[in-house]
DNA sequence: CTTGACCTTCCCATCATTGGAAGGATTACA
DNA sequence: TGTAATCCTTCCAATGATGGGAAGGTCAAG
């Protein structure tokens, strides 16, 4: 199997698939005679263990420990299962800031008239210099939404 | 004022205030001879207007745009509660994204016995060619969670 | 006049991912 | 068999917002 198939089967671009290999989250593969990378069905198997952490928003190196522990078979799954509760406590921190700034401008555009006059509690709630509008400050990884 | 204490004044780091001004969100400050940048009590409230957009998730591209609506005495308050409203949509779905990973992270957990058994049903369900799990894909933006 | 605290610009790193260029390999079809 | 299309390879760059640090200039207090 050629990267690309291996790609379509396993939902992983080949971009990422060579970028995982060479970060060493996937060991190096077989090539042919012309350097063609060459995977089989194990390795599509490891490829959609890995999209499916990555899908539950996992970070490359918990997926690494992920990987690590799945082909260990001695693992115990108290190691998992403290990932798994890491990764929830940072989602749910991440929630609840969002949910806060969610809120914040739904009130504020609750109050705006949204016509053509200049009067705009959004902007005037953004100059005012004593606000405290939302406490929790997004980190640069997240501050940002929109998409590329 | 220098931009230390401009710095201090607004809340935004000194080296984000260089780089906001070298992309065009704030205009070029005035400078001593020597070079160093003067700001004053105008700049400091512009920087603490865009530092409270920063904290509720605006990106700087819509920051510039709100930056613009607020110094434009003549807008439309429409034009700002769309911006938000925008913004708000995204927040949302975000947070419906997370939510369905963290529901379902939560959901495996409390089904491993996180003990020194090596039975996980966290990781095998990872491993489940046939799971699907979140529907919600991350986009690269908000994949890693985890902080630098 | 020295010391320390500030400032300047420039480059690099992050994290996961995409895009593209340049060039070689393989496949399909006439 | 020739050739065109489609793959593959590596390498480089960009994304967005931010931090870190180096090398060197400037300023204020002692």
């Amino acid at each position: 199997m050629n990267i690309g198939q291996a790609a379509n089967a396993s939902g992983v671009s080949a971009k990422m698939i060579r970028y995982y290999e060479s970060i060493g989250l996937i060991p190096k593969i077989v090539r042919t005679e012309s350097g063609y990378r060459v995977y089989g069905d194990h390795d599509v198997h490891t490829l959609r263990f890995i999209r499916r952490a990555r899908d539950l928003g996992f970070s490359v190196e918990q997926i690494a420990d992920l990987v690590s522990l799945w082909q260990d078979r001695e693992r115990a799954s108290k190691d998992v299962k403290a990932i798994a509760l890491e990764h929830v406590g940072v989602l749910e921190r991440k929630i609840k800031e969002l949910q806060e700034m969610s809120s914040t401008l739904k009130h504020l555009a609750r109050t705006c008239h949204g016509d053509g006059r200049p009067q705009c509690p959004i902007i005037e709630e953004l100059a005012n210099d004593d606000a405290v509008l939302a406490s929790a400050k997004p980190d640069a990884k997240f501050g940002a939404l929109g998409k590329p």
